[in-house]
DNA sequence: GTAGGGTTAG
């Protein structure tokens, strides 16, 4: 009906303007196909923003090229677009293209090429001096994004300059350098500026949160997160997620139930995805099968992440077969359910059906990456598969090009010294590209001490003096392999040095029975 | 176009 009639093109392009607020694309390019002769590059650079937001990059790209004429801020979104998608390099290539065509660069093309740049990269200051010369260094988004910039840089000088000479500072600006300073663990400066910035909003006050939780101030968090004025989804998320961060799991739970009760604000993914995390830390399989149930009831669709949560939450639990069954009922997988199915299986000693789920992931076409190979391997260690192990351990590098990481040589050491083959595993060690860990050279002397091996574990043990000095671990590990050899001396030897040294024989462990899990009330 | 929240290993 209104398609029909015929629109003047201001009157079109608002139209598809509302269209696409309500994330309607395919009417907005109904909207534009209908009428051919009513349309400038406004209009189609609206209907490229909406394939930029829908996150579409061939989309964008394929409409952007067939564009009759392209202003800057065509180029503009298109990089915009680049930046979203994490393609730092194709921002960058843009942002040269400007510069080469001729158009004058705005100050959103600057704000977007810095904020796309790496963090911590070399570029910045280069493109901070493009900036002044163009006359945007006091250009609020561009100052704005420097401090960004320059804070990933790790120059808290330099943002707070940027901050300064930033003419018209918005509420962006003001936490832009709370974030700043926050990153870099300046809490007193970040919250210096929190009470010198003329007015706070909710993004503010979650940024201090933020910034507390990062810097280990759970308390100063939790604080600040009773002070505020209002709390919208974001607020509580974060703060569930800083009680997870600092393991304070029932507090974590106890604070997802009072949003539950607080009726005006409703729990969101993001909410569910991170409360679901911390039921399968605490392996709390009632809460987390509670917070399954009100995650159907409360409507929302059950996305990629969710369902990983889930699989992942499940598998810790110890409900393998509920597990399976959200993995199976998702219509596609990515990485992450791979690896959390994979993991679940590796975790319960599945070593099978976890180097299944291996070579169906490839059947389906999803890229292992270096989390899978822990799995896989941590898979193969609890099923005792050693030439297997070996096997997936050597196509890490031939056939997926992922260099194996410290987790990675851990878990070949641990393989290999279970198994008895101790010369292989000091092999490994002593061939490995990265200098050996605590975690490495443990994983060792539990192999000595199942084997009763006294050679190698005493090799291990010099290195781990060497790396840490009276780590309990070794002590202990050690006490128990001269003991195995009846060596007495050597025992009561190791003792002395321990009472001297004021090591402890073993480290405080923590009860899973007597930690406060249930959630109360 | 500039600021805040989600999943996987150990």
């Amino acid at each position: 009906m209104s398609r029909a009639r015929v629109l003047s093109t201001a009157g079109l392009n608002s139209i598809i303007a509302v269209h696409l607020r309500h994330g309607q694309l395919i009417d907005a390019v109904g909207l534009f196909r209908d009428n051919p002769h009513h349309l400038d590059t406004k209009s189609w650079n609206l209907i490229l923003s909406g394939y930029a937001r829908s996150g579409c990059i061939e989309c964008a790209q394929k409409w952007f090229d067939e564009m009759p004429h392209k202003d800057v801020v065509s180029w503009n979104t298109m990089m915009a677009c680049f930046k979203r998608a994490g393609d730092s390099l194709n921002a960058f290539r843009q942002f040269l293209e400007i510069v080469r065509s001729g158009l004058r660069p705005t100050g959103s093309t600057l704000a977007t090429v810095i904020t796309a740049s790496v963090p911590g990269s070399a570029m910045l200051p280069q493109l901070h001096a493009i900036a002044i010369r163009m006359a945007f260094a006091s250009n609020t988004f561009v100052g704005t994004a420097l401090i960004g910039g320059y804070a990933s840089l790790k120059d808290p000088t330099s943002f707070r300059r940027v901050f300064d000479e930033i003419r018209v500072k918005n509420l962006v600006s003001w936490t832009a350098l709370i974030i700043g300073y926050m990153e870099l663990g300046s809490v007193v400066e970040a919250r210096q500026a929190f009470k010198t910035m003329p007015e706070r909003n909710v993004v503010a006050w979650t940024a201090m949160i933020n910034g507390y939780i990062d810097n280990d101030s759970l308390d100063d968090a939790k604080r600040c997160f009773d002070q505020m004025p209002e709390k919208n989804v974001v607020a509580w998320t974060s703060m569930i997620k800083g009680y997870e961060r600092g393991g304070q799991f029932a507090e974590a739970l106890n604070l997802f139930i009072e949003m539950h009760r607080c009726c005006s604000i409703k729990p969101n993914q993001f909410t569910y995805s991170a409360t679901l995390s911390v039921c399968a830390r605490c392996c709390s399989f009632v809460a987390g099968r509670s917070v399954h149930a009100l995650l159907l009831k409360s409507g929302l669709p059950l996305d990629m992440i969710l369902s990983s949560s889930l699989v992942d939450m499940y598998g810790r639990c110890g409900d393998i077969d509920s597990a399976v069954q959200v993995f199976e009922s998702m219509k596609v997988h990515n990485l992450v359910s791979w690896n959390s199915m994979i993991g679940c299986y590796a975790r319960h000693g599945l070593s099978k059906r976890a180097l299944e789920g291996f070579k169906r992931m490839k059947e389906e076409g999803v890229q292992p990456d270096h989390v899978t190979f822990i799995c896989i391997l941590t898979a193969c260690v609890h099923g005792g598969l050693v030439e297997e192990g070996e096997r997936y351990f050597q196509s890490m590098h031939r056939e997926f090009e992922i260099e194996p990481r410290m987790e990675h040589y851990g878990c070949m050491v641990d393989l290999l010294g279970r198994a008895g083959q101790l010369d292989e595993a000091e092999r490994l060690i002593k061939g490995m590209p990265l200098e050996p860990d605590m975690v490495i050279w443990g994983a060792l002397i539990g192999g000595c001490r199942l084997h009763s091996s006294l050679e190698y574990g005493l090799s291990a043990v010099e290195s781990i003096q060497r790396l840490e000095k009276d780590h309990p671990a070794i002590y202990s590990m050690m006490l128990r392999v001269y003991g195995d050899r009846g060596n007495w001396n050597k025992v009561d030897e190791l003792k002395e040095i321990m009472e001297k040294v004021g090591v402890r024989r073993k480290q405080q462990g923590t009860s899973w029975v007597e930690s406060p899990l249930i959630v109360q009330r």
